[in-house]
DNA sequence: CTTGTATATGCGTATGTAGGTATATTCTTT
DNA sequence: AAAGAATATACCTACATACGCATATACAAG
């Protein structure tokens, strides 16, 4: 992963605000189109690109596909991530995304399991489908 | 200016060299052409996309054009060249750009005006057109 | 005013990217 | 097996970008 790389991803809102998201921990696709009220299709794309340019890792949990900042770091990485988390401190885009993640993350744990079960402490995926 | 607008001009590699080489003080464009080695198209047309979006001034001191970063700074910007400046700490090429510029200010102070006067604190621009 | 030097710009081409629609894939549920 | 949900991908269009060649502009020197 270069440097170059790494700020071709980043030159994108979308994604900006998608690696920002991940900085907090990993998320599903389904949270994504939540949060940032994208088409599923948009964020699909965008997570595509991230991945192919090793700036996110996903894995697969039952139907749904979990995203992750590499857990494998780079300093580059690293460094920038640190640095564009700083830049958006005070940047209404990027903390209303922190707000409806956290909102989010409440309403699931108290209403029903409606998505995947990384946000949910209380049930784990594989008592899903015994 | 904003944070998009910065990666936008950081994900290519002439340009993140060149702010590079303007963290250290201004420059003219021959410099670059000397230091980078590319032909003065492409060098000019990068300097041009950097002042477009904000990231470089330029003035004319007599035939030459002189760049230098924003005198008027910006936090985001700030930020983001010094995580540049950190990230390629040990990277060959912009350690040989670094030392490229200081052979070529030495090499200039002590043979003839080859170029701009900015780079000449013994002559002064006026002093070439009496 | 002409020549030469430094720099910028117009144009053409090739490539990358963003976004949408439609469809495919993978898994779950019944 | 069939239907449905979550996600990915193929294809299309519009636009941005990178680069080179040729040419224009701005200034300096004579």
């Amino acid at each position: 992963m270069s440097l170059i790389q790494i700020y071709r991803c980043f030159c994108d809102e979308t994604r900006l605000r998608i690696l920002h998201l991940l900085q907090k921990g990993e998320l599903c696709v389904c949270h994504f189109q939540e949060i940032l009220e994208a088409p599923q299709v948009k964020i699909s794309k965008h997570l595509a690109y991230l991945r192919e340019h090793g700036l996110v890792e996903s894995r697969r949990e039952g139907a749904w596909m979990i995203y992750r900042l590499p857990v494998k770091t780079f300093p580059e990485l690293d460094a920038n991530l640190a640095c564009l988390h700083d830049c958006v401190r005070e940047n209404p885009v990027f903390l209303r995304d922190a707000r409806r993640r956290a909102g989010l993350r409440a309403r699931i744990i108290t209403r029903s399991p409606l998505c995947c079960p990384s946000t949910q402490p209380i049930l784990k995926a594989k008592s899903l489908a015994p």
